[in-house]
This record gives C-alpha cells, structure tokens and sequence, in this order.
DNA sequence: CATGAATGAGCTTTCATTCAT
DNA sequence: AATGAATGAAAGCTCATTCAT
C-alpha cells in the first residue's frame, strides 16, 4: 500500500462502486508516455492524452491530481528491466545485457525520453527521480550484479570492485555519448563496448 | 584559431539608421541560453528573454524570425571549447580534457541543456544538430587529438586507432551516465576516468 | 418554408455533460454579427464578442474553430428574408418588397456590412458567398416571383422576363447608388423606384 | 492652401532644402491604393506600402500624419473620371459611359475598394466621403449631364428631369447589385442597362 | 463516474508609431 | 531627409484546470 508498488493507483478502494473502467489507467499511462517522450513534457497536453486513451480530460483528472502528477504516474508506470538468466561468462553476460540496454534505448523515442527528465529537472525533478530509481538503478544493478559474480568465480579481482561503478557508467554511457554525436550506434555496439569496458578488469 | 572567428564577423555597415544598442544582442542570446538550460524549449518565452535582456519582444523579434531561429541562435552563440596547449603526456592530456568537459558540464543547468536538445529532437532537430556540431564535435576532436598525438609518439600502437571513438565516448558518456545515476561526478571523476579509459588502448 | 428551418435542427444530444449556456450561442453570433458590422472583419476581435456576449475567448473557440468559422457562422445566422403574403398587384407588391428591402438595409450598419463582405472578398470569400445566398438571393427571389406572377395574371408580357434580373437589380443596386452618393434615400424610394423599374415591363 | 487641391502634398515648401525624392510620394500613394483595395483598410500596413513603394516607414511618416491619414490622401489621389465628347445621341451616350463606367469598376479590386469605403464607414468615415466627392460624384454627373443634354435636344420632356437622380442610380446601382448576387456583369450589360434605365424617360 | 462546457492565464506574433543617428 | 532600431498595445489561439449535469 505504500508508494512502492509502482502501478498500483493511489487509493486501495476494494471492489465498491462503479469500477474504474477496465485498463483505463494503463491506457492513459501508457499514452502519457508516448507523448512524453515523442514530445516532452511541456508538448504533453492532457487533452492529448485523453484522447489517445479514448477518454476525457475530467475523468484523467479524477485519477491524476494535475498534469504533474499523471507524469510522474506515467513514469512510475514504465515497465522496468527484464532479468534474463547469467551464462556465468562476464564478458558474454556483460554484453548480452549491454545488447539488452540497447534494444530498449533504441526504441523510437527513447532517448527523448531521457532527454526530457534531465530537462525537466528543474521544473520537475520528481521526474528524474523516478527514472532513476526504475530504470537506471535496475540496469545498473544487473550490470554489476555480472561484474560481482566474476569476482566470486574468481575471473575478476576482488581488488578491482572500486572500478565497477565507473566501468558501467562508461559502457552503458559511451551510448548516450555516441547517440549525443551522431545518433544510434550501429549493431555491434554492444560487443565493442563489452570488450573495451571490462579492460581496465583484466591483469 | 581561436574560440573568436566561429561568430559572425561584425557587419561592416556605413551606420546608417538608429545605431543598435550596444550588447544587446548578446544580452538577447544569453538570457535565450539561460532559460534554455533552465526551463527547456517549450517554457522558453519570448517575454521572459526580453525582460531578461532589458529590452521588447518586437525587438527580439527584429533580430530573430521567430522562437526556434533565436534558440538556434542562442546555441550557435555558445562558446566553443576553449584551446588549451597539449603537455605531450597522453594520460596528463586526456584527463586535463576531462577536467575542461566536466568544468563545463557541472555548470548550473548544463546537463539540463543537453536534456533540452535531446527532448527537442523530434519537434527542433536544428536544436540538437547544431548543439552536435558546436559543441561535441569540437571536444571530441580534442580528445581524439591527444589519443593521435600518443600514436605519432609511440605510446599508443597505430593498430588499437579503430577504438578511439568508443574510448571517447566511453569517457565522456561516463559523465552522462553518472549523473543519471547519481548527479554531478565527485571531483576525482576525471583523474580515475582517464585511466580506466585508456586502459583498452595499453598493450 | 418558413424562416426557421434555414438553422441547423437542435441536437437532440440526450444531455450528456455541463449542458451549454443557455442563448449564449445566439449571443455570441449576434455580438459577432453587431461587431462584423460596425467594425468590419479585421477589427472583429475574439475578445470583444467575448465580452460583448458575456463569456470568455475559449467558450467561442469551443463552438468556432476560428474567427473566419466565427465570422462566417454568424453570417449564417443573420435572419433571412421574411416572407409576407402577396396582393397580387405587381406595383403594390413590387414597392412592398422593396420597402422591406430598405428597412433591412437602413438599419444600423447594415450598408457597412455589405461593405464588410465585399471588402473581404479576397480574404475570406466565404463571407461574400454566404452573404449571397443567405440575403441576396432570397430577396432576388422573392423580387421575380412577383415578377412571375405578374406574368401568370398577364400584367406583364411572357416576352419580358429575360428583363426580369435587370429590372430587379436596378431597383435594389439603387438603394447602394444613393447610399453612395448620399447616405440613406428618403422615406418615399420605394415607391419612386417601383415605378420607374418596372416601367420597361410595360408594353 | 485649401484642401482641396487633391493630389498636392499638404506642405507647399517651394525648391529648399532636400528635394523630395523624385514620384516617390505617388508611389507610396499608389502602393497604398493597391493594398487599400486589394486587402482593405486594416490589413493596410505602413510596412507593405513602404516596401511596394520601395522606401521606409519613417519616410512614410515624415509625409502623411498617420495611417488614416495616407489612405486618405491615396484615396484623394485617385485618378477621376475621364472625359469624353458626347455625340448628342441619349441612348448612345449613356451606354457610352456606362462602359467606361464598367471599364473602371471591373478592374481588379475596384469593387472591393468600395467595400472598403463602407465597411470603414464608422471607423474612418473620410475614406467613404472622399470617394464620393472624387469618384462617385464625377460619375453622376457626367450621367446626369448626358440626360441634361437631351433636354435640351428635346428628346426627353423636361417635366422628366425629377426622375433623372433615380434612373442615374438604377443604372449604376445595377451593376453592384449584379456583383453582389453574381460577381461581374457579362459583356453587354451596359448596353442592357442603358436601354432600360431610361424606359422611364420615354412618353 | 463520465462527460461536455466554461474559464483564467499565457504565448507567439504583428503593427502603428516614435527614436536616434 | 532617410534609415534602421525600439516599443506599447493588441490579437488569435491554446492549455491546465474546474463546473455542472
């Protein structure tokens, strides 16, 4: 019941009442997200919303204190990592999740997205928070979750965990930096970056 | 070669007409830039840049068409990268780059500016391209540069050049990716990016 | 065929919603139409009839898409022609119809609305065709039907119709010459003009 | 310096100082007829005058008090009507000038120039004045003159001459009250019409 | 609860007019 | 005198948000 449970609306409300119309929500979600990241936050008109949900601007309101709020929702509301099972071969796991990272970045949009919660910091930082704490830490985590397994099989040295935090930053950032220069990478992207990032592991 | 001649040169007219005020065009591009960074593109108005440079909006609106041409602008008058004299040291170098890149990106909204030209992308593509050509091509020449220099050295063998675009970008996106983590680098962040950078490019 | 199916039937919306303001509609093409007239096209502002019909810009842009649809609607509204029975006397009937004629076009502005469609004709064609077949041709209309009947009572020679335009646009275009000249004609136009028109019918 | 030498400028300053640039204020007066009529009083703008007449809005200003002002002096600027010898022959004669009479009106935009001049009626009342004093006026004279003639030719009874104001105006008349219903009048309207308009002037 | 209507606040852009050389 | 610059005052249109059924 607390603010953990992502998806779940606010009130618990059990069955009384009228219910909410079936999958209303995820439909007005999931179109604020599209035009949240086609558009940016400030395009993003709830009228829009509501009309790509097939529904109107009072009944968003119901569920939504404002604008701000069904972002925020929205985000929430994003479908978080898929967790894939481990080979145990780091540098095969490493770009497997890499690969993993780059199919969901490159999906149209995407790095619209990202876009918007940094420029939205200010005015909204609820907002890069919570994309932070759904899907960055998540991605993270499974990265070095692969890094941290190869010190248990003994593949990497456990004196070099220290380097962990900026090796991922450097594999899963060198897109960002790559797309910020001259768009998507191409398909090998992934492998390259797998065999580069993991070097300052080895010896 | 310096950061001048990117600029227009000064219109040599004869003075003819009411003389414009002095600096206000530059007043104009960088409050444009100030409320870029800090509110994005959509809540950038017109009226707010005037009141910030102490002028009208019909007078914004004599030297720049409309709002995109004077967020272009504003991006076109952005000061490039600063030169600075190489030391021949490739580490030395490559994180005294860093060092510049991070001085400049922990400037107040700069991440946030990025976040603009990238949420713009589909509404303001010239916002994105023009931020490419002025300002990341010109670091990443620099870093390649200093990687070119460690070849024609020696330090670097000729045969590891096909990585220096990943290794750069890996550097730089690591910032990028941090500060989606987490927010802006500690202070060491370029000193342990350098090494682990270059670590693909030894051997 | 009377003047009141010319408007749209009301919607027989089984009242779902906030139902609309009761009359605001009417009040809102008849400050519309009272603006457009007095005023003319380019001077007719959202904002005025807003405040003339008692509302606010965005309850017009509601029902109108925009101030040529505005425009244009309200020209749809005016009241068309009103009919009243026929005597069967040509002269009689003749003078009649223009007296209506007159007392339509003496009221205030109206004259300058005739202004207002022409002047617009480039603009916004649609007032001027609008214009056309909601009042001119109506009143036409009415003018040859006595004409005809004139004719089935063998007043007037069958041989004559191909007069019948001429006849009726010199009677009502002299209304416009006066009014050119020197403002509103006196009280007895109609009756000297009936005359003098229809003198190239007889015989 | 009366005001009534229409075409002169309102200073009569002799050969000091700077000439004025040579036709340029008939260019501007011309550039304002143009718009004038093609596009109306309101969507007149100083700007578009002075870029058709190839000069400044200051210079603009500098000759005509205000906008009012030039489409004021544009419209006394007009050229009137043309004189032509008569042949004594009524009917001839009248269709004569009813042709130069269409001749002139058929021009592109005259007509809506004289939807200007009565949709302005309220706003600026001079437009509407000074095109009767110049052109209108002219016109009925030169009718009226050609009825005077045959008067005095006999071939129209004098006791007559009440009806002449009337039979001028239905004659004209009839040609706006054509463009109303139907845009402008086919080839042998003038002919048409000068045959009718004066049936009341026969017996 | 869902829905159509109403509204306060802004935003971009334009224009007549005035300045400063 | 001519010109380029500056500005006060709108105007059209949109949007987040709230009402009234």
């Amino acid at each position: 019941m607390g603010g953990d449970a992502a998806t779940e609306p606010e009130k618990a409300t059990p069955t009384r009442g009228r219910p909410r119309v079936d999958g209303l929500e995820d439909r007005i979600l999931d179109a604020t997200l599209a035009i949240l990241a086609r558009d940016g936050y400030a395009r993003l008109s709830i009228d829009a919303v509501a009309q790509d949900a097939g529904t109107t601007r009072p009944t968003i309101y119901r569920r939504f204190a404002d604008k701000e709020t069904l972002a925020v929702a929205s985000i929430k509301h994003l479908r978080g990592v898929m967790e894939r099972p481990l080979s145990g071969n780091l540098e095969a796991d490493f770009r497997t999740e890499l690969e993993a990272f780059r199919d969901r970045v490159s999906q149209p949009f995407a790095v619209a997205m990202v876009g918007t919660v940094l420029a939205e910091e200010n005015a909204n930082p609820r907002l890069l928070e919570l994309y932070r704490e759904r899907i960055v830490k998540a991605r993270r985590e499974r990265l070095r979750k692969i890094l941290d397994l190869a010190v248990e099989s003994g593949e990497i040295d456990g004196s070099l965990q220290s380097r962990f935090d900026d090796v991922v930053e450097m594999a899963v950032g060198s897109y960002y930096a790559h797309y910020l220069n001259a768009g998507t990478p191409s398909a090998d992207w992934a492998e390259r970056i797998a065999k580069l990032a993991l070097a300052p592991l080895r010896s």
